[in-house]
Parts: C-alpha cells; structure tokens; sequence
DNA sequence: TCTCATTTGTACGTATGTATA
DNA sequence: TTATACATACGTACAAATGAG
C-alpha cells in the first residue's frame, strides 16, 4: 500500500467539506496562500490540489480573484468536461466537421426545459456530421438559447467549434451536467446521412452543458454510429 | 490576444506529431529530460504538456518506464473521472438477478488482459439477467481471478452481489477502472435471453474494477436493452 | 536475488506575469 | 493606482517504480 500524496489529502478534505456545505455554490475559497498556511504545505501543493477539484468540475479558478466552488455541489461527485472536437484530434484521427443546418425557431418543450428557458422562447440549431478520416462517425445537433447568443450561428458557421463559439459569446468554460446514453438503431435518414445500413446500431447521447454559474448554455444530441465509436469513461 | 503559454504549445505539438503518426500506439515518447533538452525549458513546463495529453486519455505514463500513447485510437475519451450516478433502474423498481452459469475455466486473452493475469490462468464466470418488474434488461457476464478468489462461485451464488461477494474475498472497496461503451445489435441468443427480437439495438458496456491497490478484480460486461434502459452519468 | 541507473511522482523554493477588485 | 490572487516558469531535492545486468 502506497502512501497517499499531500496533495491528494487536501483535495479530499476541501471536497468534502464543499460536500457538507462548509462552502456553497459561488462561495469564494481561502486563497492558496491561506491553505498552504493551512496545511502546512507550500502553496504549489495546494495547486495541485485545486487542481484536481477543477478537472472535477468542483471549483472554477479566476485569475486575480479567486477560486469559487461551481453550481450545484451536492449532485456532487464529479463533473466532466468533453470537448468532442479535441477528443477527436487527441484520438490521433483527422477531424471535420460538416454544417448541415444552421437555423433560430421557437424551441419544442423538452428544448426550453432543458435550456430552463420560458415556453416558445426562441433557440439556435447547429445540426451537422462529425467526420473522422474522410468516414462519418457522428450527427449532432447542439441548440442554443437565442436571446443570450445572439450572433451563435455566424460564430459557429466561422469557427465550427461549440467551444470557440460560445467563448466569443462569453462563456470562457462550460461543463457537462448530464449525459443520458442509450442504444438506438438507425433510421433511414440517419443511415443515409451516415453511410451505414438502416437499422444499424445507434449510441445516442443527450448531454447538458452549463456555463460556471450552471445556467445551462447548450442541449445537445449526438448519434454515434455504433462500430466506429466506443466511449470510454475513465475514472 | 493573450500569449499562449509554452506548456500548451508544448501539447499542441506532441499532440500533432501523435497524430501524424510520428508516434504510434504503445510507442514510448522521449523522457521528460530529453523534450525539456529539446523544446529548452524546465522539466515541469513538460510536465504541464504531458498532464494535459493525459488528461485528454492520449498517453499514459508509468513510473520508472516512461510516457507511452495509448492503445486503440478508435476509442473515444469522453473525460476522466467521470463515475456512473447510476439511477438506472428508475426509482421505485425492484431489480432482480438470474443466474444463468456459474462455471470456473481458463481465461481467454482478452479476459487474461484485462485481469493482469498470466496467458491461460483459470477464471471464474458469473452469466446472468438482470430483470425490472419482471422484464429482463440487461445481460452480464462478470469474470473474476479464479486464484485469488477461490469461493466465489459459491458466495456469488448465495449473495448474487459482485459485491458483497468481492467483500468476502477480502476486497473491501473496489472502483471502476474505466468503462467502455458501444452500440451493438442482439445476436439471436441475446435476443431470446432478453426476450426482444433479433437485430433490436443492445448497449453495451466494458468494464474493468480494481482493489485500492490498483490489481483488477473484475472484468465486465453488461448488454442493456436499448430501448428499455438509459444509462445516466450526472456530475 | 540483488544492485543500480533511469524515469516518473511528489514537494518545496523563487520569481515574475496578468487579471481582478 | 495599488494591493491581491491566480498563472506561468524557472530551479532543487528526494521518493518510488521500473528494467537491465
């Protein structure tokens, strides 16, 4: 049995006492000066600490103010970030991206809920091809809450990265809030769309992404055609 | 326009020479010393590149031997540490397990490897059906060292928890490795044990569990029945 | 089996840059 | 403008795991 790391102690105890409330949503946290001294430690441990509770999507670090505990702690463990585009180059594979529609309607029930934006409120859709060399690997579409991104679709059209577009459009960082995944088989559209065989099988994945206050900013689905993909979630 | 710091454009790079194949799967990318001495900064400016490439599931680094790519591009990174809130039966619902084998054999080669175990060493099997008010929704097969575990057909069987099994093996907590998900379709056998038609879409998903001290102790696989389940991973 | 050089992991120290309040 | 606070980058030292001999 190895001997815990420092850092690993104090990025459990700072987790846990955001988990029994001792810090809530927006609370600002001590200053990693006040934790070195805390913990006796120098303040690069600590670093590495916070750190870790970052990549968890716990805290949210701003440059010259401070680190602040994220939205919604008690749903508690442990947040994530995707970034589709980025895994896919870091995959080793030549990503591209196909716009397949670009368009701002009202949004259906389930988009307003899930944006929590008033009925019949309005939102942009970013419906494309995610294509891994030159094969099809995914469709997706990304819907926006329109009022708040109002140049969303020109940004995306440019950048073809939700990441990009909603950092012009202020959000510098989002997470994920949830993703649902089931098994689905293709329909025709899908398939054609695809380049696979109706019927074909289908990972679908409908995904919440919110910006660090947890004002949801994007509801995305994606269908991943099924032999060509697998998702791999490591902890 | 702020200035990209050295360490991204440090990973910016070996991520593109990654890509370019200059290194491929399982190859070892130079020591930490060797890219300080080649790009001309500090150790711990490498060190800051090679977490990012970890962090996004593209390389791996072993104590003692070194930072090496990581196998099997077409897998897709969704984040780590990302763990399963599983509500997957929703609430309310009774699951219910059906033992289908239990049975002790010689591993294959995938099951060997996943288990860290020599090229032949016995294991031990665990089939079943998992059943929601009396609907069958998944399938699973849970293979276990048969060596380090030589009761647990039997504790399995009176307990039917991989569990509280493991617990009476001497294994007090266990955590989930890393888990793959795929889209399938039934086989004709999967479809008669689960009661759907053949063709109808299957999520299936890999897993690897280990002790606190790292070794494996179970390797996984379960097949949902698309339409009946939804896999949901909250932060 | 044991030693030993190599390589990554942890921890501390110092300095400076940059954004915030 | 100024003090504060996080970000980057340099450095040193030792621990722990690996692998070759």
């Amino acid at each position: 049995m190895t001997r815990t790391p420092v850092w690993r102690a104090i990025a459990s105890t700072l987790t846990n006492e955001i988990a029994d409330g001792h810090y809530r949503s927006g609370d600002k946290l001590p200053t990693e000066a006040e934790l070195s001294s805390r913990f006796g430690v120098n303040r690069h441990t600590v670093r590495r600490a916070l750190a870790e509770l970052a990549d968890q999507g716990l805290t949210h670090a701003r440059r010259g103010a401070g680190v602040f505990v994220m939205a919604d702690p008690t749903d508690y463990p442990i947040g994530k970030r995707v970034r589709f585009h980025q895994n896919l180059l870091a995959a080793g594979r030549m990503p591209d991206r196909r716009i397949l529609t670009l368009q701002t309607r009202p949004g259906d029930a389930e988009e307003t809920a899930a944006l929590a934006l008033p009925v019949g409120a309005q939102v942009s859709v970013y419906e494309g091809l995610s294509l891994a060399d030159n094969s099809p690997v995914a469709l997706f579409r990304s819907v926006f809450p329109a009022q708040r991104f109002p140049t969303i679709l020109t940004d995306l059209e440019q950048l073809l990265s939700v990441t990009a577009a909603l950092e012009r459009g202020g959000v510098a960082d989002y997470t994920r809030v949830s993703t649902r995944l089931t098994a689905k088989t293709a329909s025709a559209t899908q398939a054609l769309q695809l380049g696979i065989a109706e019927g074909a099988p289908i990972l679908r994945t409908v995904s919440v992404n919110a910006d660090p206050d947890g004002k949801p900013v994007e509801y995305g689905h994606t269908w991943f055609v099924g032999d060509r993909i697998t998702l791999v979630i490591e902890s």
